[in-house]
DNA sequence: AACACGGGGAT
DNA sequence: ATCCCAGTGTT
């Protein structure tokens, strides 16, 4: 193993000069704030998520106001983001924080780690940036810097590759740190990891650990951290149904697990025939006009999307329960809708004007 | 241990 | 088009 008797030291320092100190969610101690930064950056990027956190905190401002709040509110605040289950889990652990807390986060991270949506990883940086604990994260960003710093071969998804990661960035942790320590440690690693030790073209040069750096040194920057095993993502079909009365569209409550999970969507079928069906169910003509197909890549596969566009004119056959709505067109923006079903509707909306 | 879960940015 | 991102929860 590399030796390194520096490393928090040298991290610390090079952040407080070089790294990042103005994101909305920094110069706070407000667990509340930090939590809800730290859940929409899973997976998300930071340009990403400044105008979503900006909007929640405005609508949100405290953890008792979401707490509070109708689940649809923060569905229809989170449309747009991804990986829905987080606004679930959001609104459930902020009313056992609210209820259950008495409205304050707890400061460990093994207490922090038992709410809705807080993994170890996520535990740890609330505890780091809001209480001063010295625990330690592991995010994307600290894996690849772990990767090449010290050599860590193997895809970091792999369990055994990922334990040792564990092990290795608890072994880094400044002992005895001071609060502000903690702070500039925990954003240094996201620092180093987003700003110069960088997928594509990492800046070598300007990092403190570049003489000490596996990667660096033999010229591996390219292959650490080892890449995910490449696998065939499989393609599936589903008929939309774009139903019309005036000005308002049918969406359809999705159920709470899986694709869209709580989002309003367009009823759909698995073809045009049982589309048909669906649409006569809920009042509509049997005459479906075609729309342009799209097309949305997820992570694990892909869909291909056939909207149908019909009239309602008859009385639904099918009755309208919580799970159905009428949704003006001009206020789709109030309902969480998935974002290909929103750019059908926002370019339906222009051509039907 | 492996998989499900989104959308957008970077290349 | 492909990869990946301030991961977590379920199976």
């Amino acid at each position: 193993m590399l030796a390194l008797t520096d490393f928090s030291a040298r991290l610390i320092a090079w952040q407080r000069i070089h790294g990042r100190h103005d994101l909305p969610w920094q110069n706070t101690r407000d667990a509340y704030r930090i939590w809800l930064s730290e859940i929409m950056l899973q997976q998300t990027q930071v340009s990403t998520v400044i105008p979503y956190y900006a909007r929640f905190l405005e609508r949100f401002p405290t953890v008792t106001t979401l707490a509070d709040a109708p689940i649809d509110d923060v569905m229809a605040l989170w449309a747009g983001l991804g990986y829905y289950s987080r606004a679930r889990n959001l609104h459930r652990c902020a009313q056992v924080v609210a209820h259950e807390h008495g409205g304050a986060f707890p400061e460990t991270v093994d207490a922090l780690a038992e709410l809705p949506g807080i993994g170890r990883s996520t535990a740890a940086a609330i505890a780091s940036f809001a209480f001063g604990a010295r625990a330690t994260i592991l995010d994307g960003n600290v894996k690849r810097v772990l990767a090449r710093v010290f050599g860590v071969d193997g895809f970091p998804g792999e369990k055994r590759v990922e334990n040792a990661m564990w092990t290795l960035a608890e072994s880094l942790l400044p002992d005895a740190a001071e609060k502000e320590d903690v702070t500039a440690y925990t954003q240094g690693l996201m620092d180093l990891g987003a700003t110069l030790c960088v997928r594509g073209k990492p800046d070598c040069a300007r990092c403190p650990f570049a003489p000490d750096c596996v990667a660096n040194v033999e010229g591996r920057q390219r292959e650490l951290p080892a890449a995910r095993p490449k696998k065939a993502v499989p393609t599936r079909n589903t008929w939309m149904l774009v139903l019309k009365d005036g000005d308002s569209i049918l969406l359809e409550k999705r159920p709470p697990t899986g694709i869209w999970g709580g989002l309003w969507s367009l009823p759909e079928a698995p073809d045009e025939a049982t589309l048909v069906a669906v649409a006569q169910n809920f009042g509509g003509e049997a005459h479906l006009e075609r729309l342009a197909p799209l097309s949305h890549t997820f992570t694990h596969f892909k869909l291909q999307i056939e909207p149908r566009l019909g009239q309602a004119s008859g009385a639904p056959a099918q009755a309208m329960d919580a799970a159905t709505v009428w949704a003006p067109l001009s206020r789709i923006d109030s309902f969480g809708v998935p974002a290909p079903v929103r750019k059908l509707l926002d370019a339906l909306t222009g051509s039907l004007i």
